[in-house]
DNA sequence: ATTAATCTGTTGGAATTCCAACAGAAGGAG
DNA sequence: CTCCTTCTGTTGGAATTCCAACAGATTAAT
């Protein structure tokens, strides 16, 4: 397990707990690690999970089955990152998706009681974990509704101004970067790169903003 | 808050905890009540907020304005329902949205650090209150994620059978109900009830589902 | 039973997106 | 520098959605 020491230091769940006490703490969870080849699933649709999981080393993906079967990608999980912890808190009896590695993947698995129970050792690292994983899911469930907020424009125009509406404000500055390129902003905002690269040379043309490259700028509204 | 206690009494948060024990419980949180005319604002864009509240009469809604000035809904909270947690437990510094009343609203606010900090009376309701809120939290993550699935799709059609599909798995059947009627589907999945209507009937005519009112019938693929 | 209100399905034209293909720009590798 | 790859913008036709309006069906109210 110390080999992935590098790696659990960055692990948003392990935030504020110092690395000399992971391993402990580990021990103290009953954390125990799997091995997976490329392709093989983790959890399958219809599980009850108790414990959630932690990307070690490789990629898994969140798939779901529709009626059917064709599967689509609800999310990649990479390095360091946590999967299934919503489903686990969330109660549900029946997992509505599959978890599957897209490489060969070092996986570590802790049990949702374990980590609010207060341990025997009355180690106080508890209330930080579930502080940190209150966190983690209230962050998720921010930036979804973001989303959400985003693709319920019905237009490629509007879609482009409510994201960068947002960025504008998140910068504090009508002048600001965004992490996307045009195909990943595309793919996110569900829409065609085409049609968006052609909605953005429009929006430059109306003077409704400037851009260059990722950096964007919005114009002062001229009311 | 005597006058409340029915509507606590079926507040998630509260969930596992008895209506004669609720009262002391609140006073343990510290919890306040405040009242408000409609249209008021309850929590700023901008604010950087530690508690979060209960709409114990009335509604109030989730608002978000753009860079322009134009507002939208991103949410409607009714009696008995949590805003702001989300908020309050990813600590972000500045609140992205505004909290107004849509109506005449009475409001419970309870202070995040309350929940977790272990009382002097070690009253031990907070790992209750702790595992709801993760249960709340996720709960509404999963359904967030799902939704995304649905309009992420592209046509109409699409959208109609990725949703329907995840009914039947959730029904365990190929005959199952909706919760919507025609309207609230359409807004739901961020299409034109007038085409999706169209497209419903199509489907139909096709002989991949069967319908009558808000009963569906997915008929079996044949390959 | 009659009226009113709501829900649902249909349709035609305008607007928009999607798709595929291409071309210029930018950047990296050898 | 040249080649190659990736990123970005453009364009035209096909497909889809949106919009508005209307009509039948259902439900609720009087």
């Amino acid at each position: 397990m110390k080999k992935y020491l590098d790696v659990l230091k960055t692990v948003a769940l392990f935030r504020g707990i110092e690395a000399l006490e992971l391993l402990p703490l580990l021990s103290c969870l009953s954390a125990n690690r799997a091995h997976y080849e490329k392709g093989q699933t983790i959890f399958f649709s219809g599980d009850q999970i108790k414990q959630f999981g932690i990307v070690l080393s490789g990629q898994v993906q969140i798939v779901q089955d529709d009626y059917y079967g064709n599967r689509s990608i609800l999310a990649e999980v990479s390095q360091g990152h946590l999967f299934g912890e919503s489903f686990v808190y969330s109660e549900i009896k029946m997992l509505p998706v599959s978890v599957i590695t897209s490489t060969e993947s070092e996986v570590l698995f802790i049990d949702c009681r374990k980590l609010a129970a207060p341990c025997a050792k009355a180690c106080d690292f508890h209330s930080r974990l579930i502080q940190n994983m209150l966190n983690i899911i209230s962050m998720k469930n921010i930036s979804l509704t973001q989303k959400i907020e985003f693709v319920s424009k019905r237009t490629t125009r509007e879609k482009l101004l409510a994201y960068l509406s947002v960025e504008a404000k998140k910068a504090g500055s009508n002048h600001f970067s965004i992490p996307f390129n045009r195909q990943e902003l595309a793919d996110y905002l569900f829409v065609e790169r085409s049609a968006m690269s052609a909605e953005l040379s429009k929006l430059r043309d109306e003077g409704v903003l400037k851009y260059h490259k990722n950096q964007f700028e919005l114009m002062v509204p001229t009311c």
